[in-house]
DNA sequence: TCGAAGCTTAAACGATCGTATAAAGTATTC
DNA sequence: GAATACTTTATACGATCGTTTAAGCTTCGA
């Protein structure tokens, strides 16, 4: 139990903290690049220079550290596209803002679109907690500018699953894309490009299901 | 070793072939779903219902049959590719066949897509070669139709990226965008409505690289 | 300064992993 | 029908897994 809620921790505190915070790092590396099952206790304690049995002291097990790692990794994220959504400007660029955002902290956390990934293809029972924890609020700011295209909410989820594809293609199909492509895709330059081309296939997407409404409208 | 190629096979062989095919069955569902390092041996026999040694006899390792499964799935999906490339008809005819017949392909086969996604994710040295292999023919049989925008190559490898990531993303994303939308995105109704996205989508980027042709022409 | 509390350590336990081995079973050949 | 080749089985080995235990160390309060 803490002392007390001061920015002043004690010699115990700041001990485990920094063990805290070491097993932490390592098990989030750990976890992203080769996965929760072969991700062993002792190498993620051998990277953080403590002892193994400090995982279940801190922790209580491998896998609550799991569900800590992954919750920090989604509450970073949120936090940012939050951050960004709910700066001022026009709803276009609010939008624009929040996949910038999203984008950025991709490519400066290259652990957490792993995990993220990871996390559903393991279908981890954790994941509907962590959506509707983390993306609950998210697409909930979202809903305003939503407003308009309810008749055509299908093709607004067509779309939105495209964005999202579209986004995180880079990170996670890096060898696939930097084989084919005979270049690194992950370098700052082409993170910049990656972004000016979101940024027009958003645009893109939002004229082509603006103009359905036009066009169907009964 | 095959005592001839006929297609009459004797008893040992049709019971070893049985063996074999219902270890790769069994192996494809059991790396798909849980991935490579928490699939054991044992479980994936057990539901074969073989026995575990078996693994080793006819294939030497579990790592040896990771690699024919995933060298077997690689090669029906660019087979299929290939096929529906290599039919007659227009540049953009057969271009958005490719692209149906890789959605028909995932959704028939929704082991695949998380098989190569853990690949990559495992940065499996195997991918290099798999690349090499399947997505090399499939690349070179798509270069006749990417005549004229050789200015714009940044531009298309952007679009292809993001193509490839939105034709994955219902099948990696499910438990997500199933969550967030409140519906099952992996229906047959569903993959009908991905395909007609898919395809506006890729008219949308095509015509709009080749505005950018137009408009920034020297 | 001394006991208490919190943190860390080394060592070991039971379980499970991939793999190896030798014997048993089954179909083919002479 | 016996010898042979091929396939399958039960069993066990060594390694590694997550976890547990008990003892040692560091810091704090009285």
């Amino acid at each position: 139990m803490k002392t007390s809620e001061n920015d002043v921790p004690n010699g115990h505190e700041e001990r485990s903290d920094r063990t805290v915070q070491g097993l932490c790092e390592a098990a989030r590396t750990a976890f992203a690049r080769v996965g929760y099952a072969a991700a062993s206790v002792r190498d993620i304690a051998g990277s953080a220079g403590v002892n193994p049995a400090l995982v279940r002291y801190h922790f209580g097990s491998k896998e609550a550290l799991y569900r800590r790692v992954l919750d920090d990794a989604m509450g970073q994220l949120r936090d940012r596209l939050i951050a960004a959504l709910e700066r001022p400007g026009t709803p276009r660029q609010r939008i624009h803002r929040v996949i910038a955002s999203y984008l950025d902290h991709l490519a400066a956390n290259p652990d957490t679109p792993r995990l993220i990934q990871r996390a559903l293809l393991d279908h981890d029972p954790n994941i509907r907690q962590i959506v509707g924890t983390h993306h609950g609020p998210l697409v909930r700011a979202l809903e305003p500018f939503l407003e308009g295209v309810d008749a055509h909410r299908a093709d607004l989820e067509e779309a939105v699953t495209s964005l999202f594809g579209a986004l995180v293609a880079p990170f996670l199909y890096a060898p696939l894309l930097g084989q084919i492509f005979g270049r690194d895709v992950l370098t700052p330059e082409a993170i910049e490009r990656r972004r000016e081309h979101i940024a027009s296939l958003v645009d893109l997407t939002h004229a082509h299901i603006l103009s359905l409404r036009h066009s169907a409208a009964s």
